[in-house]
DNA sequence: TCCTCTGAAACC
DNA sequence: GTTTCAGAGGAT
């Protein structure tokens, strides 16, 4: 890790660190400072690297070169471009990340910054205004006349592109001119993006003389009101853009560009604060008087948590402050945001990872002016350059979704929001009906204030929760997914003309395929796991959940060409059909990743089955993630056990959130909800204490099972990935880095393993893991953090580095 | 022995 | 992205 120099400087700095906009990322770039220039870390900077000139970003300043840098071998900085693109604090925060998660600097700020930050520095080319004329003599005939056109131009200012492009010679013939100083090339930094546009279609003139597909088009036109969108007529009168410019060409039509807005506000209609509960006062009250420490709200399902929010961030914008509010999934809340927007209107912006390029960038900007004051975002958005942040809301603060597991830095955007909210000086507020452990032993041991919501509004109760031993149902004769307890509550549900939710932990329709004959399971050719059974319109399909991996469903056994296959296991296709057999007069929605992968479709389902088009939602975990349908009563939980006995030990913790938080769906509206639970293993502590809803007891036992054992929140857990191609270089670079570890005298972890991860090999690549227990905090992750910058592994093998994994997989 | 082609590595 | 470099293979 590089080190930089802290605070301002009595002398100048003679150097930078560059991250350069290079395909060339892993590696940063020491640049000499040109006499009487400045840059601080974050400055959009113009260097030379190679033979052009690229954007990049001052990662710091050094007062001495590092060492084996050859200083002959340093080029100067062509100029600093852009200052500001970070809110103040912003910095300290990007670089107390890549401390603590192990990875470099540049890797958290291409995180953190919206992408094409640097693509948006563009370079351009101007004619030197006083160029010496004898500069022209003995030019190639090339760059002789590229400059002729060059100054054949009305203006003198031109992008590289296009003189790349338009130009005898090309890039050539430019660094020729610049070489005889003709020309000049500079990076501007996009200061304003380009508005989008989009075409538009209005009716013109008569329009009496045509026929056939033209009086077609523009029939279908009139009949839009005379003026649309290209797109919708398009679609609309099923004709093609050749048609629309004929009718264009001949004054029929006119087809024009119109400015459209890229980041329009979500609309909605106002909305006005809601009388509170007096636990809802409470909480604000001590909000208000608080210091800005961490506050972790525990407040039971339907309790009002979003109201405390709305409520809590109000005076901070009054104050001229801003708000940052934190949600696991955005898709999963439109409910939320549109909350939010009907009560701050135009203030509120959406920042995610699934907007465009263009649209992270222009929301960027207006959360730098100011101009966004409240923004809800996923993941990514703890990164949001918000000025003056006065309060940071993290809902469902429990959610696994928050942590990056993918590629470095493998962040949990909780435990940044708390470093955030430290460096702010604004206080961060952890909402939850079933707090993450961690979060909820500091609150106990008085390191965050510690507020609860223990009754839902209005005095609703929560639902009584009915746990159906399914060993009996078997015994019983009944070998369907539905106990009788369930099929009779769906049945009454259906009859009082209510609505219901069905919780099942797997998509898709079979969990396998097995054949009876050979007994051989389907499997992923890239993934050791087997392949999951898919019904679509198109046909039968095998999809593997783990690298996407399709193929259409054989007719028989691959080994043994038996054509016996079997089904084994039911997913939420298969439930839904079940479902319809048994209930004919059923409307059944589908609510998972396969039904919710178009743009919308999530709010598209919910407001379906809002408007009451549907009797039942069936789906996975995604159901569990802060929904808010008050017209349902009954929650059906199939199987609790494929959560309870995965191999990892926060298995247990993870099954309670998920009983919990589908439980907490029903009776959230006038009626009173029921839950009906469905189990192999009905004395199993997790479903007991999620069947009384006892979060207190849970966690109680849970924590105490987690010391002895030495596992998170008592001992930090660092997770390093090793994988390969081929098996045989995985296996050595893990036992050679285990080998370096265990004989280096710094490091006092507790090492576990190289050990295979559970699911060996995904998407062809052969993975093993080592599990560091690092009881020293700080002094541990350095001790780690030099050993890994020493270890070289054989070829072809990468290794990840995960601070505090969540998944052990 | 020199030249050309090609893929990989470096670019501060 | 461009440029350079090293090694293979081929022609002289």
């Amino acid at each position: 890790m590089e080190t930089f120099l802290p605070g301002p400087l009595l002398r100048p700095a003679a150097w930078v660190q560059v991250l350069v906009d290079a395909p060339a990322r892993e590696r940063t770039y020491t640049y000499r400072l040109a006499d009487g220039m400045t840059a601080a870390g974050g400055d959009v900077v113009c260097v030379p690297f190679g033979s052009q000139l690229v954007g990049g970003i001052v990662l710091g300043c050094l007062d001495q070169l590092p060492t084996g840098l050859d200083p002959g071998r340093l080029k100067t900085v062509e100029s600093v471009v852009g200052t500001g693109l970070f809110a103040p604090g912003f910095w300290p925060l990007l670089v107390r990340v890549a401390d603590y998660y192990l990875v470099p600097l540049a890797r958290v700020i291409e995180t953190a910054l919206p992408p094409g930050i640097l693509s948006r520095a563009r370079r351009r080319v101007r004619l030197v205004a006083d160029a010496a004329p004898m500069a022209q003599w003995g030019l190639s005939a090339a760059a002789k006349s590229a400059f002729d056109f060059l100054r054949s131009q009305a203006h003198a200012d031109f992008s590289w592109r296009f003189c790349v492009q338009r130009l005898s010679g090309g890039a050539s013939s430019l660094r020729e001119l610049q070489a005889r100083r003709l020309i000049e090339s500079y990076y501007v930094f996009g200061e304003t993006a380009r508005p989008r546009t989009q075409q538009f279609v209005v009716l013109a003139g008569a329009n009496a003389d045509l026929c056939g597909r033209s009086a077609a088009v523009v029939q279908c036109l009139r009949r839009l009101g005379g003026e649309v969108s290209v797109a919708q007529l398009l679609a609309e009168a099923r004709t093609t853009r050749a048609l629309l410019q004929k009718l264009h060409a001949g004054g029929h039509v006119r087809i024009y560009e119109r400015q459209i807005l890229r980041l329009a506000a979500p609309t909605a209609t106002a909305d006005r604060p809601k009388p509170l509960t007096d636990a809802q006062k409470r909480v604000l009250d001590r909000l208000q008087g608080a210091a800005p420490s961490p506050v972790l709200l525990e407040g039971v399902t339907g309790s009002g948590k979003t109201e405390v929010y709305l409520q809590a961030i109000a005076p901070v914008l009054d104050r001229g402050e801003s708000a940052l509010v934190l949600v696991p999934e955005i898709g999963l809340t439109p409910q939320l945001t549109d909350r939010f927007a009907a009560r701050f209107g135009a203030r509120v912006r959406v920042y995610h990872s699934a907007l465009s390029e263009g649209e992270r960038f222009d929301c960027w900007r207006q959360m730098l002016t100011g101009e966004a004051q409240v923004v809800i975002g996923t993941r990514s958005a703890v990164f949001a350059p918000l000025p003056k942040l006065g309060l940071i809301v993290l809902d469902e603060e429990h959610d696994g979704s928050y942590k990056q597991d993918r590629p470095a830095p493998c962040y949990h955007a909780r435990t940044v929001a708390l470093w955030r909210g430290e460096l702010a000086g604004c206080p961060v507020l952890l909402g939850s009906a079933t707090p993450d452990l961690e979060s909820f032993d500091c609150a106990t041991a008085g390191r965050y204030l510690h507020l609860e919501m223990p009754e839902r509004v209005a005095g609703r109760p929560l639902p009584a929760v009915e746990v159906v031993d399914m060993r009996e149902e078997l015994n019983r004769g009944n070998f369907s997914p539905f106990s009788a307890t369930l099929q009779r509550a769906v049945a009454e549900m259906h009859g009082a003309g209510r609505q219901g939710i069905l919780f099942i932990n797997r998509r898709g329709y079979s969990t396998f395929v097995l054949c009876r004959n050979c007994g051989e399971a389907l499997r992923c050719p890239h993934c050791a796991v087997s392949l999951t059974y898919h019904r679509l319109e198109a046909g039968d399909y095998l999809r593997c959940h783990y690298c996407n991996h399709g193929a259409p469903q054989p007719r028989a056994c691959p080994h043994c060409t038996s054509p016996n296959l079997r089904y084994f296991g039911a997913g939420t296709q298969r439930i839904a059909a079940q479902l319809g057999e048994q209930f004919p007069t059923l409307r059944v929605l589908r609510f998972d990743r396969d039904t919710t992968a178009r743009k919308d479709a999530h709010r598209q389902i919910l407001e379906q089955f809002g408007r009451g088009e549907a009797d039942v939602l069936v789906g996975t975990q995604m159901l569990t993630k802060g929904l808010d349908l008050p017209q349902v009563t009954l929650v059906g939980i199939l199987a609790a056990d494929g959560l309870l006995n995965l191999p990892d030990f926060r298995a247990g913790e993870r099954a309670f959130q998920l009983l919990t938080q589908v439980a907490g769906r029903a009776g959230r509206g006038s009626e009173p909800g029921r839950v009906i639970l469905q189990t192999y293993a009905p004395e199993h502590p997790v479903v007991e204490a999620a069947s009384i809803h006892d979060f207190r007891r849970y966690a109680a036992a849970e924590l105490t099972q987690r010391q002895a054992l030495g596992y998170p929140p008592f001992v930090q857990l660092v997770a390093l990935q090793l994988s390969a191609a081929e098996q045989e270089s995985v296996v050595e670079a893990a036992e050679a880095l285990a080998r370096r570890l265990d004989g280096s005298a710094d490091f006092e972890g507790r090492l576990l393993g190289p050990a295979p991860c559970t699911v060996e090999r995904v998407a062809g690549r052969y993975r093993w893991q080592l599990l560091i227990k690092n009881p020293n905090g700080e002094a541990g992750r350095a001790s780690l953090r030099a050993l890994l910058a020493q270890f070289v592994p054989c070829a072809g093998v990468t290794v990840a580095v995960d601070v505090d994994p969540l998944r052990l997989l």
